[in-house]
Order: structure tokens, then C-alpha cells, then sequence
DNA sequence: GTGAAAGCGCTAACAA
DNA sequence: TTGTTAGCGCTTTCAC
């Protein structure tokens, strides 16, 4: 089907040796003193015969597949897609290519994933794991395969990660709330093993705690990182009897937080003269809602380029199991009018 | 570094041939009227080694990768991550791996990419090409690879694709904006030589000449679908004079709206009441902003699933030089509160 | 039922 | 300055 022109169709065309023209080819032309008129004849008889170098037989060679592979939950959440592109964007710069994996959330898609990425010999491979198991990625890292984790990672377990410090920005949300004289704070959870939610709901709390305020469980609902998620219980928590009303809620994430506005809309409740709200996960598109949502913002600083840089300098020392360091990016409180000051 | 076992190591382990083992893990064992105790004896021996196969050797044998190619030009706005999203699901489902590509609507990045994918046998392509060029496109169809164009496509160029009825949509809301009464219609576009643009711009031209309303060149304005070009040219085009103002802008992108939305909020300007907007793209937050929009909506039929099964069908017929038909998906006017019914 | 061996396209050590 | 050759890990035809 597919007509093969390879290096030695090249080689015999020419009757030439076919490492000559390899050599010509990958640009070692003057390193082995090959001759101009040589190097010329190659070039365009490449050209020529249309001659499309087979990366498929250069990796097994080279025992390198010039491919990062790049696990997420969800590409479709513009947090996730954001991190793909700036990955995408500088593997290609330095001449890699990206294995795109979409988990799910299901750790079993995770799994077979990370399989897929090692059968691929990806060179080394960024995870946004669901966060719930970790046992396959360290034995990928035990097999020397460069790892890092972004968004969520493991307490004391030896894997590199770059995440954000989302303790840090849950408690400053949430003294924010108190600061405006908030009291009754529901929060709404992501996936709850995950490190970004157990880091965001204990920010929350902290944050009451200080506070001399009440940590009530029936106010931390929820379960995933979804719209869904945050559509339901939003529609849960506005049933509660006026006596025990919330007066803010802290949602923690972007998708979360879309749910939430659209059940409040869908109940005629108003942000924030009914309900104040902070949300994680900051867009460009939070300021044009019909209330400009107050964020924590961790957009600006770039976790995947952080996470590549991290990766290559592993893969470029060649001692993958070293490497632990966990990075937390900053966060910034976003003060725009979705929280009302009350009394 | 990385300890290669492979089928050779699992095969001299058990003393059998290492092609009796490939057999095996491959699931030809009843084929071959292996026995049960070899098989089993091999799967033991492949857990217990923890195997791990080599798809790059395998691919270089079976000169197919399992690899379908995405080339989108940007993978952050949610349209194409959605697309992206389907697609990666549906590949894994039928055991491709997707090879993601972000061209940043540049057409040479777009070629190497297609460069790129050749490289790696992909064995099928799907790309949302910048729309400029398509020579390079035709090049990858003569020589074999089943290739599929989504979201734009090239008229009188036989290269398959899915993508939208822009015309029809474009026609359809700016008959919508014409029905309430405005005259004075603005036309924010995108990359001008895209089919995508072309059509919607066209769709826009159709609406006002079917009721005797002049084209006017100088409210056809912008060169992209980004949230810049939006923010820009509305800036531009409310600084007009008082006497030529228009009622209304009809947005080609969402990207684009966003950037619309952005700078009327600076401008303080009110949708619908001093200006009406209806956008293409739609997305769930749209209905959340300050103003729900109207929009044309094409999320809902994916475009990504029957790409796939077109692609497939070519991959599975092996000629794919004879497929070139091309998919228009319906567009459905979403109307929210986004235009006001002028006099 | 199992083994031997060729070869996918490429690189690089060694040879000349 | 160019050629020879081994081998990356795998599948599959042919042989027994």
C-alpha cells in the first residue's frame, strides 16, 4: 500500500552505502567529513524520492521515543486543556512529541494508560492522577522512567509533583468570607481523596477554625470535581430550612462552580445579595458572569511548563529515582463581586 | 537503566522458543494448539518477569502503530478539547492511542505536525487544519493515510470531512437578529480564508440581502477567532460615530464573544439593551453570563465520533484515495436573552 | 505443538 | 571519507 522509501532506497538509487546516507540525513555530514558533492546528491535524492524518516525504527534503535506522555482527568476542563497546551507547546520546541491520555477519573483508565506509555517507551511521562492510587506510578518510577505528577500528589510518598498550594489558597478564600462577615460556609468537594481537595477542604476548615467557627460536616458535601457535582448539592443545601441557611459557599473548582450557578439560577437565588460564593479555578470567562465570581486564581502560574522543566532535567541527569522535590504554586485571591459584606 | 524484559528473556526463562511465547501473548495459544501448561507456564512467567511488550517493535514489524494523529489549532478552547475528549475516548475503545498535535494556527507548525505524524505511522489523521493550505493535506491522501478534516474543510478538494453547516447557522441567527428589527448588523470573524468563516460570514451576507439590507464592508471586520480579536474590534467599532451606530454584533467564535464581552463591560455598554449579541459556538457557561447569549450551538452533534467512524471506515476499506465525501452537521440556534427586539 | 529464521528501518561501532 | 555489520523486539512463514 504505503510506497517505503527508506534510507537505503536512497543508499541504492545513488549506490551509495546506506549509512552514508544516515549520516547525511541526521546532519553528521561534516562531522564524518563526507564530501560536499555527496552530501548534496543525498539531499536531493531524499527530496526527490519523497524520503520520510521512520521515527518507529529510529526509537527502537535508539531505545528513545522522543514522546512525553501526558495523563489527565479530563481535557475538556479548561484547566487541564491550558496545561496541555503550554506541555504540548514546549515538548515540540525541544523536539518531543506528546501521547495524549485522558483518564476519566477512573483510576483503572489511569492504569492502563501509564501501561500503554511504557509499551510506547515514552521518554518520560506528566500525570494528573486520579488520586487515589499510587502504587503504579511508583513502579514506574522505580523502572528509571522519568515521572512527575501535577495537580494532585501523594503525602510522603517519594514522587516529584507540581501543584498548587491549595491550602493556601482555601484559607485565604475562606477568610475572605469571614473577613465579610460570613459564617455559615457550605464547601463544596471535589473527588475526596484527591490531594487538591483534601488540601482545599482543610484550608476551609483552617480557616474556620481560626475563626472560632463551628467545622459542621453536613456543610462539606459533595464528591467529584463536576458539574453535575455541584449542580446537586447546590440544589441540596438551598432545601435546608431557613433557620440553618448558609450565607457563602466555597466551591472547589471550576466545573463545581458552573453547576452551582446554574442551580441557583434555576432556584432565582441571587449572588451575592442571597449567596456569596468563592470559587477555585480561575477563566477569563468568571468575570463576564452575571455575577464577576471572586476566585482563587492559579492560571498565571504555569504548572505544566514547571512540570516539564522538572521532567527534563530528570530525564537529562539519568537518575530518575532520585527525584522527590514537590513544587506548590502560589495562589491569588481574584476580589471581584461575588461576596457580599453582612453583618 | 531500564531492564528490558522481553519476549526473548520470558522464552529462554521457560527454555521454549520465542516465538511459541509470542504465540501466547498474543492469544493465538488454541490457534497454534499450544498446550495449556505451556500457555499457563508462559503467563506466569511474563507476570512474574513483569513483561511489558514493546509496541515500537511491534509496530515496526506489523508497519502499523495503533496510532491515530489530532491536529487541532488550539487545544485550550473548549470546542476542540471536547472534540479532543471524544475522540481520545473513542480510540481507546477500539485500542488506538491518539498522537495530539497543536498547530497554534500556524500553517508550518500544522505541515511539520503532518510531517511528524507520517514519521510515527500513524496510522490515520484527523486534523482541524489553519484552513490556508491543503497541498500538504492531498499529499498525505495520495500517499495512503486515511486522513479526515474536521471543523474546516477546502471547497472542490476531495479530502473528507466533518464539519458544520456554518452557512446555515450564520444564516439563521443573523435572520433571527434581522427578525427584531436590527439593520445595522456588525460581523466580528475569524481567520478570513477558513471555510468555517467563510461560510458563517457568507450565512451573515445571505440574511441581510434576503431582506434588501445593505453589506456594508466596513462592519465586516477582524482576522481571528481569539478573544483579542474580539476585545479589539469591538472597542474599534463602538468608538463609531453616534449616527452610524450599530444595534447589533453577530459573533463567529466563542472565543471571539468572550473578548466581545470583555470590552463592552469596560465600555459599559448593556447587553441586550444597547447592543444585542448572538454568537457561534455554544458552551454551558454561556447561559451563565451577566446576559445569557444566544447562540448557534453545534456542540451537541459531535463532530470528533463521526470523524472517527469515517476515518475507520477508510482505514478499514485500504483505499482510502477514494473517500472524499464530506459531513455538514446541523446547527440549532440557541436563543437566550442576548438580543433585544428593536423597533 | 514447537522451533528456526527472516526482516521491518534505523544507528553506530568497527573496519578499511 | 565511506562501507560492513550487528542488533533494537517483534511477528510470521516455513519447516519439522
Amino acid at each position: 500500500m504505503r510506497k517505503n522509501v527508506t534510507i537505503k532506497s536512497v543508499a541504492d538509487e545513488l549506490g551509495l552505502n546506506l549509512s552514508t546516507v544516515s549520516r547525511v540525513l541526521n546532519g553528521y555530514g561534516e562531522k564524518y567529513r563526507i564530501s560536499v558533492k555527496t552530501i548534496e546528491a543525498v539531499n536531493q535524492m531524499a527530496e526527490k524520492l519523497n524520503y520520510v524518516p521512520n521515527n518507529i525504527a529510529k526509537s527502537l534503535r535508539l531505545k528513545r521515543s522522543s514522546t512525553i506522555g501526558l495523563v489527565v482527568p479530563d481535557i475538556s476542563n479548561p484547566w487541564f486543556s491550558t496545561i496541555a497546551l503550554e506541555v504540548e507547546k514546549k515538548c515540540r520546541k525541544n523536539g518531543y512529541n506528546i501521547l495524549l491520555c485522558n483518564s476519566g477519573e477512573d483510576v483503572k483508565t489511569e492504569k492502563r494508560s501509564i501501561a500503554l506509555l511504557q509499551n510506547w517507551m515514552a521518554d518520560g511521562i506528566i500525570v494528573a492522577p486520579t488520586g487515589i492510587e499510587y502504587k503504579h506510578l511508583v513502579s514506574v518510577k522505580k523502572k528509571g522512567i522519568p515521572l512527575v505528577l501535577i495537580d494532585r500528589f501523594f503525602e510522603n510518598i517519594e514522587l516529584p509533583f507540581v501543584s498548587t498550594n491549595d491550602y493556601n489558597g482555601a484559607l485565604e478564600a475562606n477568610e475572605y468570607l469571614i473577613k465579610n462577615g460570613h459564617k455559615r460556609i457550605a464547601c463544596i468537594q471535589g473527588i475526596v481523596n484527591t490531594s487538591a481537595n483534601i488540601q482545599r477542604v482543610n484550608g476551609y476548615k483552617r480557616a474556620l477554625m481560626n475563626h472560632g467557627i463551628d467545622v459542621l460536616p453536613e456543610l462539606i458535601v459533595g464528591s467529584d470535581f463536576s458539574f453535575q457535582n455541584g449542580y446537586h448539592h447546590t440544589k441540596q443545601l438551598v432545601k435546608k430550612s431557613a433557620k440553618n441557611k448558609i450565607t457563602a459557599v466555597f466551591s472547589t473548582g471550576n466545573q463545581i462552580s458552573l453547576g452551582v450557578l446554574k442551580a441557583l439560577k434555576e432556584e432565582n437565588i441571587k449572588i451575592p445579595s442571597d449567596l456569596s460564593l468563592v470559587s477555585f479555578d480561575d477563566h477569563n470567562y468568571l468575570e463576564l458572569l452575571y455575577t464577576p465570581l471572586t476566585t482563587v486564581s492559579h492560571m498565571n502560574e504555569s504548572v505544566g511548563q514547571k512540570a516539564l522543566d522538572i521532567l527534563f532535567e530528570i530525564m537529562a541527569d539519568n537518575n530518575a529515582k532520585e527525584y522527590s522535590d514537590g513544587y506548590l504554586l502560589p495562589t491569588q485571591l481574584v476580589i471581584r463581586e461575588s461576596v457580599k459584606a453582612i453583618s
